[in-house]
DNA sequence: CGGTCCCTTGACATTCATCAACGTCGGTGG
DNA sequence: CCACCGACGTTGATGAATGTCAAGGGACCG
């Protein structure tokens, strides 16, 4: 489905460089200097799943999936990483689930050594990342959770437009239509359809495949 | 649906006392000595979801559900507590989710000031027990993402007995079918036509409408 | 008893997955 | 330049799965 066959060595073929990482704006500020900078293409993996990561990882630009492949070949996306995320938290019981960037993204990357130091001068830090990805959980089984698939992938816009910085009142999606059939557990088609019917609804108008403006908030929402 | 209307107040109704809290085993032990041990009826909410906690809860018996009300009257089960799991973490988002026991069940509080204090002192404690958390909900998203309701209601079932002390091949369920509709996203009536599929299959049978003995597990997992 | 949950089963309408076909876009190589 | 190819996106047709409405039985309790 993607380019690269980018396989586990790949992540040592990423681009790393210590020269100017993001913006530094979360609590792990205080460990900018030592962040080092990384850059991957669409589809490659970020790091072995079959390893504990060296590392912490911040998105800065870009999109990342966190997955699972099932027993029957389907793919599940457990999570979704815009910029400001942080990843390689939960690695502990994650070993196995591959994370891959959905497009070209840049991230900034802690060596976990750092982390694990800084959050012993304060815990309260771990306390608030782990609360952070705990809701964007949260979040996601509330939407798999609502009735119809048009209701799923209203909430689904709504939460990817809600968690993206304001661009008036629409988004431009950072995935495809598979990635989210995969993200809502439903088909592809089925994604498609429920766009359109929003769209012939009056809730949301496009402007391109990928931008999309929202007409009627109250219409997303219902099935 | 539950016998007791137990508004908010009913948190202070609960019995609480010093004596004799549960066996201390997880990381928390250190702060038995100054744990509070309280009961609840089924049914009875355990606190108020509309301010912050003064406390953070450890199962002891019995089971408790934490779950969100929809704007279309649904109910959905965000997360199913059993013995040893941990409860009060995620409130800083988590504000306006119930909590409510759904059987009688005993719990353990600890003041938040005291844990915030043993968690200064070790915050390897912190992050174990938010990835305790976060694997609840992963796993409860892979059980969502399953195709059909009856691969949902098995893996639901072999989640339970896995979180479950060892009782041979079977596990006595801590929750009504209305609970397992609400946890899965489904329908009571689908439940019910689930568990009667997995019987008549031959991966399940019944000594009661609660207890359930496992035949095949293999055959649980197919659709 | 009568009431209330809980659980199950049936009948029916709706939604969805699946298979299939087609159009678009961006690259790549003749 | 154009043909080709792959990934993406949409739409249609069809069968399967599920939600909904309805009915009934059983356990428990006042």
């Amino acid at each position: 489905m993607f380019e690269a066959a980018s396989s586990i060595e790949s992540t040592d073929q990423n681009h790393r460089s210590a020269s100017s990482p993001g913006a530094a704006q979360g609590p792990l500020a205080a460990l900018d200097p030592i962040a080092v900078k990384m850059t991957c293409r669409a589809g490659q993996e970020i790091y072995d799943p079959h390893r504990p990561p060296k590392y912490w990882y911040r998105v800065v630009t870009g999109a990342v999936r966190r997955c699972s492949i099932q027993a029957d070949g389907r793919r599940q996306i457990l999570d979704l990483l815009l910029p400001g995320d942080l990843l390689g938290f939960a690695s502990l019981d994650g070993l196995g689930y591959s994370v891959e960037a959905i497009e070209d993204a840049t991230l900034v990357c802690y060596a976990r050594r750092e982390v694990e130091t800084l959050l012993q001068a304060n815990p309260v830090i771990a306390q608030k990342m782990a609360s952070e990805a705990l809701a964007r959980l949260e979040r996601h089984l509330l939407i798999l959770g609502r009735v119809t698939a048009a209701e799923k992938v209203g909430a689904f816009l709504l939460c990817v437009s809600a968690r993206s910085p304001a661009s008036g009142d629409g988004i431009v999606l950072p995935v495809s239509r598979y990635d989210i059939a995969d993200y809502l557990a439903i088909s592809v088609e089925t994604v498609s359809r429920a766009l359109t019917e929003l769209k012939h609804r009056g809730a949301i108008a496009f402007a391109g495949t990928r931008h999309i403006k929202f007409l009627d908030r109250d219409a997303m929402k219902v099935g």
